[in-house]
DNA sequence: AGAACCTAGACAAGACATGGACAAATACAA
DNA sequence: TTGTATTTGTCCATGTCTTGTCTAGGTTCT
């Protein structure tokens, strides 16, 4: 049967669902929110199901609701629960101050030292090791703060590195596989809501660079939109079409490079006339301020930062929520 | 059973697969987690099979399953293994049961099916159901009969209806990112031993489709191999100089588009030029037989299928070990 | 004979369990 | 406002369990 006969011990599940072994037994203890099985010898095994209540019970937590009263819930209202209150009016905006009182006993880097570590993976073209660094990235910082913290310097540096020719095209292109898997794998956190607002992110004609929209994907999808990503480089009709097929309240681009297409303009301004009103077009990158004036015209809404981009997806979905 | 194949060692089996013959044995006494043929004097003999399972055994500990837990599991349990634990950090993957538990009976689809089922999603440019069918799909076919099944002729059926016309850029590009990162995932289903020999997958200059070269690095992982996926449309300098940084053992590429490259034969002689002797290059993909002469002259091993290419590198691994 | 293996048992490091304690934050009463 | 009770995440002390490694004495292989 699809009865999945594995269980795991309680260190795995702190591992993946960020609670310290502590806390997950002390939550047993007083409100025995779940009664793991047991080996021969008396230690827990925990099975899917456990691991999703006790993510679910954090989500819980983390946006307000006191334990004691969901502790006891069933696993259905507990999912109905969380999109309840997403991004919590709390103050957790642009960093994620919440990491601090539930991440994980090891001691934790600062940005900076990750993106140090990171850089010195794709030097030695060690794949896993950069995945291993993302991995604590997140447990350090939290899925959020990782973006603009360490993905976003993190592709800055090797952009440099690879201009300045301290690193070749093989670096960049492997640092590049890994970081997009990352950014894949964050950006589809958990089943949203149907009536949760779509984005399209992608990159208009011309633009290789991909990174900039699976990192915007990202984003977006920790706050609880529903993505459709598209990669790079989609002509303007395309992305159109795409955004009318997936009734898209938003469309976002990233700009990198090159940051003097001729032909960009005029794409970008295609793009606007296609879509409707009711989508708005969001434009960021880091090349964004050679085309200000076309994007000012058209109307586009133009972020120069993560957090800027996270206003704007509040903002939109305020405005028709 | 009467197959008269290769007995290996205690010793040959601790060196093949990074365990040390105590704990081999352990694992034997306490969990019966194996148990080899002896020589008629009391001497245990191990055959490929055996080999598999520890190897998969030590993969199943080193990403924190205990022991105890997955000793016993039958070994396509153990081999389907990597699902669970997808990134080992995303915060949720919760989502999974709450599907088994609404889809009744789980009537097992058969390749085909899931092919179509697939085209579905794309067509209605539905990325997360794109997901869940290949979610389904590995259930029902397993790790590695998905990746010739299913990801294959899904490829080509979206590489035809795209020249035919019947699919948009848009949707083969949203195709190609939801399964290229399906590959990516499939492609680490656990931290390998550092003896494990490495394969560098990638595609030469100026061929841009990159799905080829991850469904090959997917195969390669599970069959134990370490990767170094380095993306779509690299020189020939560069797979050289990552395939000596990362002391492959064999380098991948793939060929489907364009296939009447002018360039490419030189390109392809370039690389296997720089490669060092111990390197095997190993070439696939719809477009190899519109290069089949340059292959053949400088030797390259040229694989026709997922099956064929999985045998040549059983042959290597054999070769050196 | 010497190297490699076998079994059975021992051992230590680390992971885990339990019960209780504590401090910070919050709620509530005086 | 102050003082007390409750909630809740964290931590400690102590004992148990798990697991990789090792020892000892005998057997098999070459």
């Amino acid at each position: 049967m699809s009865e999945r006969l594995l269980r795991h011990s309680i260190k795995t599940v702190s591992e993946r669902t960020g609670l310290s072994p502590h806390l997950i037994r002390a939550w047993e203890r007083r409100y025995e929110t779940i009664q793991p099985q047991r080996t021969d010898g008396n230690q827990r095994l925990y099975c899917e199901k456990d691991i999703e209540r006790l993510t679910l019970l954090k989500r819980a937590t983390e946006s307000g609701h006191p334990i004691r009263t969901v502790a006891r819930l069933p696993i259905e209202e507990l999912r109905g629960l969380a999109p309840q209150l997403p991004a919590g009016d709390r103050s957790m905006m642009g960093t994620q101050p919440s990491q601090s009182s539930s991440g994980g006993p090891r001691s934790t880097r600062t940005g900076p030292e990750l993106v140090e570590s990171a850089l010195q993976a794709i030097t030695s073209m060690n794949a896993s090791a950069l995945e291993s660094v993302l991995e604590e990235a997140v447990l350090s910082l939290g899925q959020v703060a990782v973006l603009s913290h360490v993905i976003g310097p993190l592709v800055q540096r090797v952009g440099d590195g690879w201009q300045a020719g301290t690193l070749k095209v093989g670096h960049e292109h492997l640092a590049s596989a890994v970081i997009r898997t990352f950014l894949a794998n964050a950006a589809r956190p958990f089943a949203v809501h149907a009536s949760a607002p779509m984005l399209v992110a992608t990159t208009p004609s011309g633009q290789v660079h991909e990174i900039g929209a699976a990192l915007v994907a990202a984003a977006a999808a920790n706050k609880g939109w529903r993505i459709t990503y598209l990669g790079p480089s989609l002509p303007a009709e395309e992305i159109a079409s795409a955004a009318l097929q997936s009734h898209a309240r938003a469309v976002a681009l990233s700009l990198v490079h090159p940051a003097d297409d001729p032909q960009l303009p005029e794409e970008l301004r295609r793009i606007q006339r296609l879509l409707p009103d009711s989508t708005t077009l969001i434009v960021g990158g880091a090349a964004v301020g050679s085309y200000e004036r076309t994007l000012r015209q058209i109307g586009a809404r133009v972020c120069r930062s993560l957090n800027e981009f996270s206003a704007v997806l509040d903002g939109l979905r305020q405005g028709s929520n």
